[in-house]
Order: structure tokens, then C-alpha cells, then sequence
DNA sequence: TCATATAATTAGAATAGTTCTAATTCCTTC
DNA sequence: GAAGGAATTAGAACTATTCTAATTATATGA
């Protein structure tokens, strides 16, 4: 059986490919955000992995997140004023934010679309990357839109 | 000649579509926020009123850019963790944020690449506006990137 | 193996941006 | 011109994030 599992070894991959370390931190920072796939917040994050590892700090949660951000293992969302909040899915993908519930939806974008909208850019423009973010109402979450909005995702 | 200007008709007629009322606050915001088209923070955006009305408070710069906003006069956007900025153009475009010097573009849409876009929600969601944010750099302003980038717009 | 250097983590202070509160002023309408 | 509601104001409060300085962990190489 391996010492280490999948998810360690993309970690480790992508860190020492920055030149970082893999550290305990890190590791349960990566976990918590691959176990539950919505869009949480440092705090949120902070408190999750709280339970496994109760002597971390949220300065070490910002920092473990920032650095999964610059080595590409998660992605990083902003809508309107709120928290910036850390999104696990790497697949090209666009955000819906749900103007009732406050929650976030990936939206897949089929291949080549981030390309055409490039097109759009005049000479001189060199995009490395697109967002892409929706804003609207969903018809089909009738039954949890009727909750009071514990929190966002 | 006309007892109001141009835009303060626009100003008057959007806002009293909201039920809201044109006042001096409001006004000098708008033509503020008219008269250099960058994409400023409400700080900024505060220095600049200060000047032709020295009493107005950072809370009601706040307020005015709010309402401007729920009337449709300007639109908001969020860069990663930077403060809110605020654009005067209404006409449909996307943002490029210029990573080298911090600054952003606006880029025209073409007729048609909204709905387009729009054609890869699934069922059951209805998206009333799509935000389409390019990152990158630019090849044409060599010059204005050696400055020490004093702030953005 | 041990010393050294560097990287990462930590707690808490500090900061920035924004919102809130309560009091005041300004309009609008009777 | 009085009453009621809307808008503004100053400053306090709040939240998210970053910074600082000290500590701990890890890797390297003598």
C-alpha cells in the first residue's frame, strides 16, 4: 500500500515544483477544502480544520491558502464585498452567485469557450486568465431558498 | 438654453425611477465620477468631491455610490482583496486588470457575446447579469509601467 | 550526528475598508 | 409653517486581512 495518498502526492508535487514545502498545516488546510466542494471562507476554513488540528492559527490558514493559490491547487473567488472565498475545483469552470441564497455554483464552461472570449480582447491585451461570473436567481433550489441563508457557499 | 445639464436629467430621471431624490451630494458624485473615467475607490472618490464640496462625509460618498449603483448609473467591481472601485461606463464591457501595473481597461463587448455566453447555463438558471474579468498583461504600455505604479484605476 | 540556515508557523497587534448609529438637516407635502 | 420622511453627517464599531516579531520545524552539509 502507498505511504502517501493521492491527494498528498499531487500536494507535494505542486509545492516542491514552487519550491515549498509540504507541511502538516498545509496538508489539512488541502483536505478540508477537497472533503466539502463549496466556497468557503478563511474563517470557514479556519474552523473546519480546527477539529483536526486545533493548535493552528488563521494566520496560518491565510498563509496555507494563499500558497495553495499560487501553486494552482485551489482557485480564488470574490463577489461584491464579501470574504474572498477558496473554491476546490479546478476544472475550467464559471461562477453562478445566487442573488436569494447567497450561494455559489460552478458552472462547467465547455472547451474552447475561455479561448473565444479571448478573441474579444484588442491588440496589445494578453490575458492569462478569464473569470467568468453569473449573477441571478435559480428555479430549481426552491426548497433551501425558503431557509433562513445560514451562511453562503 | 436648459436649467439642468444633461446628466443631471439622466441623474434626476433614474433616480426618481427608484423613488429617490436628486440632491447636491448625489449630483456632484455623479459628475465626479463622470468627469475622469477610471475605475476609483470610494476613497478616491471622496478626494476628488472634497474638492468642490468640501463639507460631504466619507459615510454619504458611500451612500451616493450605493444608490448610484441600485439606479444603474454605474457599475461596482471587486478585484481579489482590493477595495471596491466604481466605473461610469454603461456600456456593456468587460474588465482587464493589467497585473503589472495594477491598472484596469475597459473592454467593449460585441452584440451578442453576453446572451452567448449565457447559452452554457444549465436548466434552471437565470442569470440577470455576467461579469467577464481578463487578467494579464499589456504590451503597449511600456512607458507608464516603469512608474512606480502610485495606485490603480 | 550536530550545527546552521532557512522556511513555516504562531499569537496578537495593526490596518484598511466598510457599515452602523444616533443626531441633525433638508425637502415635500399638507 | 408644521409634520413626516429622506438624506446627510461624524465618529464609533466591525470585519477581513496583513504585519510583526518570536518560536518551531525542517533540510543541508560538515
Amino acid at each position: 500500500m502507498a505511504t502517501h495518498t493521492e491527494f498528498q502526492e499531487a500536494l507535494l508535487h505542486k509545492l516542491s515544483d514552487s519550491g515549498l514545502r509540504s507541511t502538516p498545516q498545509r496538508e489539512v488546510v488541502f483536505k478540508v477544502m477537497l472533503q466539502k466542494r463549496d466556497h468557503p471562507t478563511a474563517d470557514e476554513v479556519f474552523a473546519r480544520v480546527k477539529s483536526a488540528m486545533p493548535s493552528i492559527s488563521l494566520a496560518t490558514v491565510y498563509n496555507c491558502l494563499d500558497t495553495l493559490v499560487s501553486c494552482g491547487l485551489i482557485r480564488q473567488v470574490n463577489f461584491e464585498r464579501g470574504p474572498t472565498r477558496y473554491c476546490p475545483n479546478l476544472h475550467p469552470h464559471a461562477h453562478f452567485h445566487d442573488l436569494q441564497t447567497g450561494s455559489t455554483h460552478d458552472i462547467d464552461l465547455p472547451p474552447g469557450l475561455i479561448d473565444q472570449v479571448k478573441t474579444i480582447l484588442p491588440e496589445g491585451y494578453d490575458a492569462s486568465s478569464v473569470e467568468i461570473i453569473f449573477r441571478g436567481k435559480t428555479s430549481f433550489a426552491a426548497a433551501s431558498a425558503i431557509l433562513p441563508a445560514t451562511g453562503q457557499n
